[in-house]
DNA sequence: ACCGTTTCTGTGAACGTGCACACAACTCTT
DNA sequence: AAGAGTTGTGTGCACGTTCACAGAAACGGT
């Protein structure tokens, strides 16, 4: 056994035809799987792949087919944020098993200034990608027009309105009420929201959800909007409505991170929860067992919602039109202490 | 302005060459920037370029040039605490930012199972990407034996023993001593610490500039070694501690979040901090400053160190050997409350 | 014995680019 | 005026795969 300093010329398909004794043309089709292939000559294929150590070179097959194999995961949020949102790292991290299992690459895009507008505008336009999935776009999003315009195959984790386009999400609203009906179940009066990122389609309908469960109980001035689902906005926020409204009882948080912000500011305040302030969040994300006491809170299946946008994203790459009614799924209220 | 429903055949070198009356040739040397090309036929194929729209064929052009394009950035850590840590993802982001504007693609594969393994291994046998960047080996980490054996370019983030790669990283070691010494400065007399991830260079790095800095004073018994820096080991190992020695008055724990488990049994347990207890960290992640108090800790680069790898495995890629000595980041102590 | 159908196989032509090479035109030296 | 360099240009081939097509072999029905 030799080893030479240079590296040996990989393994071609027609290495493998030689050294099985059949020709170029069947042992591609047995790679692919089609029909009309012989069981001598699957065999002897079977075994040349071993021998040769053959390795399908991925950019001629991508070329003469006009495939990329590769798929855009785009995230329109600030880099800062990025890394403290927990459920968007749970749905990138289920769109890249989804799409490994299926071959695919999954090509990361992080869009914060206009300037990265422009160059994710140029990567989607240059054919890099074969489709794009597109993780909290907001209203009137520039990523979401130009992905109308080019007809690119395009799947969005949640659901902007103004953009028809598939998507994969859940009833934001609904489960907004459900847990704030819990809010009023355990006789609280005066409950307020922290509502954040009223520029997107997941702000907006959790603070309808909390509107509809309150019903005549629901007052203008126990809403005070925040900017982003983040820590430090928990803490602007609560600080505004105990300003306002020193004898709230009940909090519903926009995310569990705004939750814990939330939760900081009361215990300065010293204000006991769920004794005092009944709270609840939104995410069932780390934050939530984290905090003393823990979150009762809305859990988002985070990963499901990655893997369920690379299926519908892989059906649409593979031909199918896209199905313009989204997929909903489940997001269940869990119980814990904090109200 | 008709919009025809069938996709029009993206532009080639061709069409380039045709409407700016040169040859492909002249058009590639161009587009690569090579000499001798004329002024006048400069001018003619930029033109040509917008009319035609032309984008260049990345599957053509790697195939040719046996590119392609793209980095492998493999993590190997539970998904559990790939959502948890803030520094991975702030490598990450550092790595994706850097390979962008080098026009590479970062393809993130994450190892957690031993299938895992052999699906990372197959990947990069496959020649899919040019080079990878690894995070977070363990020492005799399979995924680092494969990358050895295949001989392609790698860097990793961290310095893994018995590895012999290019990396990136910080010095753990003495990181971990001067945080040390601030405990022992303000008077502590009992300082444990709680150890993370001794199957790593950076846990046993940590530990080992823990017990630099303490000197005589380094008691074994004062040590409670857990498997990861996550929240709840650092729950788990505050336990053992106190149980052990309920009159320590210093902790320094292996990461920002094993800290932040620990401020919270120190709490439910009647210490304050940094009153009856100094606690000091690891990392300045976001965790630092949600506490209360906020957390003293060392301050880990991670951005830059992504960034950082990005850099030396595209010198590497461009045909540069790899430099067998690492690069080293600072990390200065960041004081806050906690001690 | 003939023909049609089904199963299997090989061949040549793309796919769009980079690179080596040949060669033309021009400048400068001798 | 001939030769040697420098600058600019076009052409053919290679990269490794898929796909369409032609055709061989086997089979069954008349």
């Amino acid at each position: 056994m030799t080893s030479s300093a240079e590296p040996v010329r990989p393994a071609t398909l027609h290495d493998v035809a030689r050294a099985s004794g059949v020709s170029r043309g069947t042992v591609s089709r047995h790679l692919n799987g089609e029909r009309y292939v012989s069981e001598t000559a699957r065999v002897a294929i079977e075994q040349a792949i071993v021998d040769v150590g053959y390795v399908p070179n991925t950019a001629a097959r991508n070329l003469v087919r006009r495939r990329t194999q590769a798929v855009a995961f785009i995230v329109h949020e600030p880099h800062a944020l990025f890394l403290e949102d927990p459920n968007i790292a749970g749905i990138l991290l289920g769109t890249n098993t989804a799409l490994s299992d299926a071959d695919y690459q999954m090509v990361c895009l992080i869009v914060d200034s206009d300037r990265d507008t422009q160059r994710v505008a140029r990567y989607l336009n240059s054919g890099f990608v074969d489709g794009a999935i597109v993780v909290s776009a907001r209203e009137n999003d520039p990523v979401s027009r130009i992905i109308e315009k080019l007809r690119i195959p395009a799947v969005f984790v949640g659901h902007p309105r103004g953009v028809d386009a598939a998507w994969v999400g859940i009833d934001n609203r609904a489960a907004a009420a459900s847990v704030t009906t819990r809010l009023r179940d355990t006789g609280r009066q005066r409950i307020a929201m922290i509502a954040a990122a009223l520029d997107r389609d997941s702000g907006t309908d959790r603070l309808a959800g909390f509107r509809d469960a309150l019903g005549e109980l629901f007052d203008e001035r126990l809403v005070e909007s925040v900017p982003l689902y983040s820590y430090s906005d928990g803490v602007d926020g609560m600080r505004a409505l105990l300003a306002r409204e020193p004898l709230l009882d009940g909090v519903f948080a926009a995310s569990d991170a705004v939750a814990a912000g939330a939760l900081s500011v009361l215990h300065s305040a010293g204000r006991t929860v769920p004794g005092d302030v009944g709270l609840v969040g939104f995410d069932d994300s780390s934050w939530a067992t984290r905090t003393t006491p823990q979150l009762t809170t809305v859990h988002q299946p985070a990963a499901q919602l990655g893997a369920g946008a690379a299926a519908e994203l892989l059906h649409q790459i593979g031909g199918a039109p896209a199905s313009s009614d989204g997929v909903i799924l489940e997001c269940p209220v869990v119980w814990r202490d904090s109200a």
